[in-house]
DNA sequence: TAATATTGCATAGCGAGCTATTAAATGAAA
DNA sequence: TTTCATTTAATAGCTCGCTATGCAATATTA
């Protein structure tokens, strides 16, 4: 069977967003952040006070991933939790100060490894990539959920 | 800041390689694989009795990463160690005949995970999108060794 | 209202990646 | 030959995915 991993998608997927993730990595160690705690600052940049639910909706991630990840950013004085006034089983997630402050640095951080990782590409093969991989996103969760 | 996960290649990258790698998680489970044991295997297949340094070689990750997935193999029976007769650090790694024998079923799931994946392209819009990522792994694997 | 179902989150346990360290074997050099 | 360096693999400990399960709070319904 002829099968060669450098013409497998999954194979190329799998090994970029590894080196995606180091190379992010690398960048944001100096800000104490790590390359999981991105999805979710994200959101909470945009708007905090939100529950752990609400976080999942957004993120695609499972809530058993997410609640680790907000364990780990609270132990890291990233986030607090503060009980839901109307609702007992729900945690509202804000940011700290901490975080907040490092917004414009890891947006940077993040930029500047895209950058990275396209400089070989020009505007319209970027672009196409960006397409085609929202193409390939939509095709595999269409056979779960 | 303008910041929007679905336009940063990192935040696309990651997200489809946890895709696909659900995808073949699901597809290779009945056959008693996960998807980290896919390169090795791949490896392998086209040779064994090779060493762990080999491997690691070819396959673009890290030796303890590699050590411990093939301690899992080792106990799901489908490698064995020997030790190398001329050297007394090296442990030469074989197939059993149970991984042998399940080539061609995780071949067959792997490319059918992969189809899946790029069935909303054309076979232009295919090899674009496995020439990109590569060139994407490129600048990336730029930036370190 | 009491019993049951649902919801929101936490925890346990595993896979697979990483860095850093250690142990054992071999090779080189004094 | 004894010592020191290098090489190969294993281990410890972390992140961050996943599934499965448990627990407490709330909603629903008999």
């Amino acid at each position: 069977m002829d099968f060669c991993k450098d013409s497998s998608a999954g194979y190329l997927a799998n090994h970029m967003a590894r080196l995606f993730a180091l190379g992010l990595a690398e960048r944001i160690r100096p800000l104490g952040l790590t390359p999981g705690q991105f999805p979710a600052l994200l959101e909470l940049w945009e708007k905090d006070g939100q529950s752990q639910k609400d976080l999942v909706a957004k993120l695609d991630v499972e809530q058993a991933t997410l609640a680790n990840t907000l364990a780990r950013m609270e132990r890291d004085a990233l986030i607090l939790r503060r009980p839901h006034p109307g609702d007992g089983r729900v945690q509202q997630i804000w940011l700290t100060e901490k975080a907040r402050a490092l917004r414009t640095p890891a947006l940077e951080a993040a930029m500047e490894t895209n950058a990275h990782a396209l400089g070989a590409m020009n505007a319209r093969e970027q672009a196409e990539f960006l397409r085609l991989m929202r193409l390939a996103i939509a095709a595999l969760r269409g056979e779960r959920g």
